[in-house]
DNA sequence: ACATAAACGCAATATTTTTGCGATCCACTC
DNA sequence: GAGTGGATCGCAAAAATATTGCGTTTATGT
């Protein structure tokens, strides 16, 4: 991932960061560039991986899946091996959202989306009781979803 | 946010959060349904609020953001005013990526994106200790993002 | 069985994206 | 300081995609 980004470039992708629908001439408008540039630039920044997805966010009520859940996991061992394992088995599971390794009291915070209690219930039986290499866990039930997603602060700062 | 979702909807949910953009006459393959349905269905998931919007994710790393924190924070009061203060100095600031209000041993859990160390240092000072309802707070440090974002598990279980 | 509303498919239309092409702008060499 | 190569641009044509009108079908409630 080479490339530096101009001025450009970080508008545009502030702007489909926010609204990936935006039509490329409205785009084109707002940062004072053509259609076709703009076309051009968002195809780059696509396939040098500034860009990595494009996705719609869906209201997890919506779906069912009213209950976030955050656990920090504190492991066994810091063995690669079975570091590894243990974070393939959380982020390969579909109601893990996010799985981050971190430095400081905890090892793993993952931040689970279920439909009820029982799910996570289970989920801690599967990933945290069934792993020997969990030493301990910790669980925080969100309440509310105050902030979500994963908007970074582009032209903040 | 009425409406019971059907399986064809389902479907359309899984795949438009998977890539946002794949063709309507490609999902209209894959679920079985026309161009057109498959064109009225997610104008209709749009408006309805279950699906909340269309996202370009970017590479933190690509944009200088190569630091993700996340931090735990207990509040002095619950009261709803100061709770509200505290929780809105949270979700308005640019670099906190995510907040979500907790039961358990911690009432708020912030994710932060951040280009270095000082930069969290900065905030801590804004958001923590110049805000008398923070009682204390802890930070984790990341040292992988193993997976984000805010997919859902649509039709797994 | 029947009326009504909702959703469908088809096909025309509108919008958006993508591309060919010549022009322009730099950075570098000679 | 003119010449060369590479990158990017804008314009306009072409291609792809999204949207809508319309007649038909399907589901629902009486």
């Amino acid at each position: 991932m080479n490339s530096q980004l101009d001025s450009y470039d970080l508008r545009l992708l502030a702007a489909v960061q926010q609204d990936a629908r935006t039509p490329q001439n409205e785009l084109g408008e707002a940062v004072n560039l053509s259609t076709a540039a703009v076309n051009r630039r968002l195809k780059r920044l696509g396939e040098e991986g500034v860009i990595e997805r494009y996705t719609a966010v869906i209201a997890p009520d919506a779906v069912g899946y009213g209950l976030t859940i955050i656990a920090t996991v504190e492991v066994e061992s810091e063995q690669i091996d079975q570091l590894d394992a243990t974070r393939r088995s959380f982020t390969v599971c579909p109601h893990v959202q996010q799985c981050y390794y971190t430095a400081g009291e905890w090892d793993f915070v993952l931040v689970f989306v279920v439909q009820h209690m029982e799910q996570y219930n289970e989920l801690t039986r599967k990933l945290f009781f069934g792993n020997a290499n969990v030493k301990r866990f910790k669980t925080l039930v969100a309440m509310s979803r105050d902030k979500v997603g994963s908007t970074l602060p582009i032209g903040e700062n």
